[in-house]
DNA sequence: TTTT
DNA sequence: TTTT
């Protein structure tokens, strides 16, 4: 529920290959950059100047499965999310803010590539097949809570084992005390099946 | 001319009065701070807990004339703008990024309150009528080059006179009421009403 | 699940009361119809001419219970829905086709009126209480499908009864028939169930 | 100027090639229809059904000449625009209504075929250059008058010869290439104001 | 850092 | 009528 409306809308190309983090739960959260260009007129020349707009999006939930999984450096995306600004602490101590667009369970992705190029080319890690076009509603909403710090601990970078089914604990020491501080936001934790094509 | 899509959308309420200053050439610059509340669900207490969002608005040529004399604090409003990260640098010489929506030519912008009210009550600057729904879209494109630095120089705090003639420079050191009302700047020469807003 | 974007941003006054019915199942469904208004420069005249756009709205699941308590004839409001155009046949048997904003559960809905006020006055049975400015997200996802048929048949003016609750078949003559056959039980709110259409 | 937002977002496939036809003062007029697709989950079967949902597009300006150009059978393009409504008598005498996207100097239009491929390969009246990714803004804003009756009279389906200029009636018959290129888009033209950003 |  |  909202008392106003925060929406953005892009569509760019993504600077670099996708960021893909887990949850302890095993929810993936996915780290973008996207490029935004537009071109002015230069006022003493008259030269039309191009000037890109980089943009931070933080995906969660399927939407985050998806966009790790197919999307690529060059990828061109449609997205749809809300602001937010964080802020964190540099290391000289003093608050810093970074602005997001964040894609949750009310946001939107929208792969636009007509052939799913990766635009890099040497991205071995990816999959065989890939969607062309195809947008990611997420399955059920959920609130973002204060939470959530960027690029910070409690992430981990190995994907889930099954997240979807009943197994027993992992002896893995990967998987360290982080997965234990619990209070991470969980974004989306009513995914019903894993593979959504 | 762009390459891709940059839009935000927002309804909220605005923080403080708005900030206007001028260009050199007598264009409206106006500075907001816009809330946007969104409630999510603690995990723990299942509790709702609200949560503010604050953006920064900056506001170009009619729009922003506009917002300067009938937005106040707390004034309900509709922005249609576009994404911009700027970097200046702080006292302590490091880089640092603010990320702004831009309200420029191909922006929008509309009053909510369905009564004007200031929302803040002791705005003794505001005017004594004020539309009450009024949407604007700047009349002419403009394109927004890198140079605009925030804040910082080459602003003035106070309105221009006539702007779109040559005069006189004016002996009057203070800004009387009529001279506002006289000063509105007339940036784009298309405008097909006479209503100033 | 789409390929593609389709989506409708509006904010406008209530030309009428909603017309609120109820499925089978309980489930509310609101028609409303939103103006928004523009004005152009005649070319002759110069003049300045009102133009009104009116826009048909459709309504499911809470947002639709939320819309049918709080607005009224003249209340504002924005709205975020798809476009979606239906077939049907006019009293000649000829087909006649019907573009509607669907605002289901990937809609949005929010009351900008700042004191509620029902802009009609004779609308005796609003709620003594109501919320101010409000947005809502539905609580899940559903999809539309293509069956449904506007103000056909199939719906009901009346409210269910307890719709939370398990409850004995209604013996009330007032229920027709096509609620009896509707005795399934109800979930709360997130429908993502047995909604017809 | 609007009291409202009336805002239309979509991306999609071009079911036809556009149709272009002129107005008397040569300005371009552009028809499309644009299809997005949806998959909902039929009820019975669980099975994911897709869904088609054609929109009726009107392009003026500039835009309208770039999609002319440009767009084919096929092409997948961003638009915004805004809901219009128009009425018009059917052979029968009847009133009949058709909305449509109007996509004017407030609105904006960006291809998204990464190869600008125009998806049916029989159109040699395509232009051999075309560029690849591209949006637009109209570069002045032009208010739509009531004067727009959709397909009927007034229109020419020949692009005028050099319509911003005066000049003696064109004693070719043919357009030549030279017309050709005369005629392309300038997305970016005319801004002489004096904002020094 | 992307894209054309 | 498009697209995947």
């Amino acid at each position: 529920m909202a008392r106003g409306v925060n929406k953005v809308i892009l569509i760019g190309n993504l600077g670099q290959d996708p960021e893909t983090r887990y949850t302890p739960n095993g929810n993936a959260v996915v780290n973008l950059t996207l490029a935004t260009d537009e071109s002015y007129k230069d006022r003493q020349t008259g030269q039309l100047v191009p000037k890109t707009e980089w943009h931070r999006i933080v995906m969660f939930g399927k939407i985050a499965e998806v966009a790790g999984q197919y999307l690529r450096k060059g990828s061109k995306v449609y997205i749809e999310g809300k602001l937010q600004t964080r802020k964190w602490q540099g290391q000289d101590g003093q608050d810093r803010y970074t602005t997001e667009i964040v894609v949750d369970i009310n946001g939107q992705m929208q792969m636009l590539d007509s052939r799913g190029g990766d635009g890099g080319g040497m991205n071995q890690g990816a999959p065989a097949g890939r969607p062309q076009q195809q947008s990611y509603n997420q399955p059920a909403p959920q609130q973002q809570g204060g939470g959530y710090q960027g690029q910070s601990g409690g992430y981990s970078q190995q994907p889930p084992q099954q997240q979807s089914q009943q197994h027993p604990p992992q002896p893995s020491p990967q998987h360290s005390p982080q997965q234990q501080q619990s209070s991470m936001p969980e974004p989306v934790d009513d995914f019903d099946d894993d593979i959504p094509f």
